[in-house]
RNA sequence: GCGCCCGUAGCUCAGUUGGAUAGAGCACGAGCCUUCUAAGCUUGGGGUCACAGGUUCGAUUCCUGUCGGGCGCACCA
């Protein structure tokens, strides 16, 4: 017999329950279809808070299937919801709205709740164990981490992190393009520094290589493995090794620099290794068996059309069938894979592994999410397909651009001379906890402004410091109250008054509101959510600063203050699980 | 020319998968404040939700079109 079976359940997800069981009731009565879709009846807190704790529109939604008016309906359900203990009062508002008070003690128990549950409050089963692959980040493994990078290596590791806690299984995947150009550009640029390691003078990097002096010591990490070897020999025998080289030492570096912002990936997928497999091949084969591969003549650039742009033929896919808005190849006429040919097969192959699949991309590349939407469509979703015609969920979730500011100025980049701010040197400047939560101050698919100065501003316009300063504030009154002799105490909390309710009131959305940014896949959801619950606990703070009986330590009464220090460890508790998900450290004192 | 994203208070932005009288911070106006943690507090004014249609009990939210801004538009990645 677990300690847990005496938890009440969060009030939210406990109503969503209690609504259902009383539409169940109202079936058994013969009031209501019991085939009715109840998807879309919400139960949520209202707008306007006089309006009561929760509302429901369940009247609303299913009064036409039902045959009757909402009222009519709200009015069977209110005679329901009302016989729960919780409720201090049910009524129907508008145009068929129910509203419901809930009593007091309603809410000193979520606070109980939430000691109970402690990190697990608002931990979620929405997910139903189902596999989500998120992958994020799959930046070129040709140099560092830039901050071009930063913001959808965030979201998306804070997106994991969310659907894990809302009770999915995640797995965390980077594709590394280790096979296309790129990569062969990586190794010439690293010959060079090769060479230069072993003494020969190499001049400036030709236009068009990468530059950076990070390619030093892999040049001479070459060198004093082959010595002299391949100084001179031609291409062909050196660029398939020195590629593997110098990939694999970039992505030791990506990896440290994602290390400095707390992620870590479950699997690092190899382009060239998909290739090896024949894996396109084999998309290719069966592609061509359905007739969504066929041998056509590509269309021209629809922009201004380049000086040797010539016709050619080439294997195209039929991605215009699924909404894309022109056939794409998959080939080169060189006869390689172009990037979307091995992307293709590699979706597929990810397909086999999760329920659902989810891409984190930069803005830039939202040309191409048809076709590859396009693609998972028709590889999973055909009935005589690979994947038995069960389509697989897929999303492609765009992050939009950031600039980077310095007291207002733009931070001039430029990654074609090498002279990009890199990821590290901005974590190393403001701090890991800075830039994540930063990053998700923002819906993704809004531009971004990222000021060095605001964003480590001591000051409440500073959503990072607000929130964490709240947390702070909490653990050095618990501080303060242990040098009193006042410990937080869970029996004297039903001497709390509406204001620390409400308080409560507000942190008790926590665990509807991970659900819903988990549905919606948008864990900056959780940043707004957390400014808010600090400000109100701000808000009941400064009362304190007027009412010496409002504060949290209350000399002469240890039962007053033992409850509101309890009430305010379970706040931090909250707070401490948000930020969490957000994977940001809460800070004890600042 | 086409595609995607954005357009909400003077500014920066939220807006709970269509709900009730559209919110917060900054800035502005007026008061207060020397603190259980200083990085302040209270309060007031401020809106054609870019514009025009449509869908329905109801639209900031969904659809169509127009305008404005950003990104992209080869076999690159």
């Amino acid at each position: 017999m677990s300690q847990n079976a005496q938890i009440t359940a969060p009030v939210f997800t406990a109503f969503a329950g209690h609504v259902a069981t009383a539409l169940d009731a109202l079936v058994a009565a013969g009031h209501v279809p019991a085939e009715l879709n109840r998807a879309s009846v919400t139960i949520e807190p209202p707008r306007d808070p006089s309006h009561g704790d929760l509302a429901t529109n369940a009247a609303m939604v299913l009064a036409k299937g039902a045959g009757t008016n909402p009222r009519a309906l709200a009015g069977l359900l209110v005679a329901e919801l009302e016989k729960l203990p919780q409720v201090a009062g049910a009524e129907i508002a508008g145009p068929g709205f129910i509203n419901l008070r809930l009593t007091p003690g309603t809410w000193v128990e979520e606070i109980r709740t939430i000691a109970a549950l402690a990190g697990d409050y608002g931990k979620s089963a929405i997910g139903g164990g189902t596999v989500v692959n998120v992958e994020y980040v799959s930046a070129n493994p040709t140099g560092p981490m830039h901050m071009g990078h930063c913001r959808g290596a965030v979201v998306g590791d804070a997106l994991a992190q969310l659907l894990e806690y809302a009770g999915h299984k995640v797995i965390r995947e980077y594709y590394v393009n280790d096979a296309g150009a790129q990569v062969q550009v990586l190794a010439r640029s690293v010959h060079i520094r090769y060479r230069e390691a072993l003494g020969h003078d190499v001049g400036a990097i030709p236009e068009g290589l990468y530059p950076g002096d990070y390619l030093v010591p892999v040049g001479e990490a070459l060198a004093r493995e082959f010595g002299d070897r391949y100084a001179t020999a031609p291409e062909s025998e050196w660029l398939a090794l020195f590629r593997t080289r110098a990939v694999a030492d970039m992505l030791v570096m990506i990896r440290d620099d994602l290390a400095l912002l707390g992620i870590k990936h479950d699997l690092f997928s190899s382009e060239a290794e998909l290739q090896a497999a024949g894996k396109p091949e084999e998309a290719e084969a069966w592609l061509r068996a359905q007739d969504l591969v066929y041998d056509g003549e590509l269309e021209a650039p629809k922009g201004k059309l380049p000086d040797d742009w010539e016709p050619v033929e080439l294997p195209l896919f039929r991605s215009t069938k699924f909404g894309d808005d022109q056939d794409r190849p998959i080939k080169k006429s060189d006869g390689s894979w172009t990037y979307f040919g091995a992307d293709l097969a590699y979706h597929y192959q990810k397909a086999q592994s999760a329920d659902a699949l989810v891409d984190i991309w930069g803005a830039d590349h939202a040309g191409t999410v048809k076709r590859i939407k396009a693609a998972v469509a028709a590889m999973t979703g055909a009935a005589k397909g690979p994947n038995g015609g069960k389509e697989t969920p897929f999303e492609v979730k765009l992050v939009q651009m950031v600039q980077l500011l310095r007291d207002g100025e733009p931070v001039k980049m430029s990654k074609r001379s090498g002279n990009f701010v890199t990821l590290r040197e901005v974590v190393e400047e403001v701090g890991k906890e800075v830039v994540r939560f930063t990053m998700l101050t923002r819906k993704p698919e809004a531009m971004m402004d990222f000021d060095f100065a605001k964003v480590v501003e001591a000051s409440k316009d500073n959503p990072v410091f607000y929130v964490q300063y709240a947390h702070a504030r909490i653990c050095s009154t618990l501080r303060k109250g242990a040098e009193e002799g006042f410990a937080p105490n869970p029996q004297s909390i039903d001497l709390l008054g509406a204001e620390e309710l409400a308080l409560v009131r507000q942190a008790a959305q926590f665990p509807r509101l991970v659900e819903a940014a988990a549905v919606a896949r948008e864990p900056h959801r959780i940043a707004f959510f957390l400014h808010d619950l600090a400000a109100a606990f701000h808000a009941y703070w400064n009362v304190g600063n007027d009412r010496p009986d409002k504060r949290f330590i209350v000399s002469d009464n240890e039962a007053v203050s033992g409850a509101r220090l309890f009430l305010g460890a379970q706040i931090g508790q909250v707070i401490r699980n948000g930020l969490a998900l957000l994977g940001v450290a809460a800070v004890e004192e600042m």
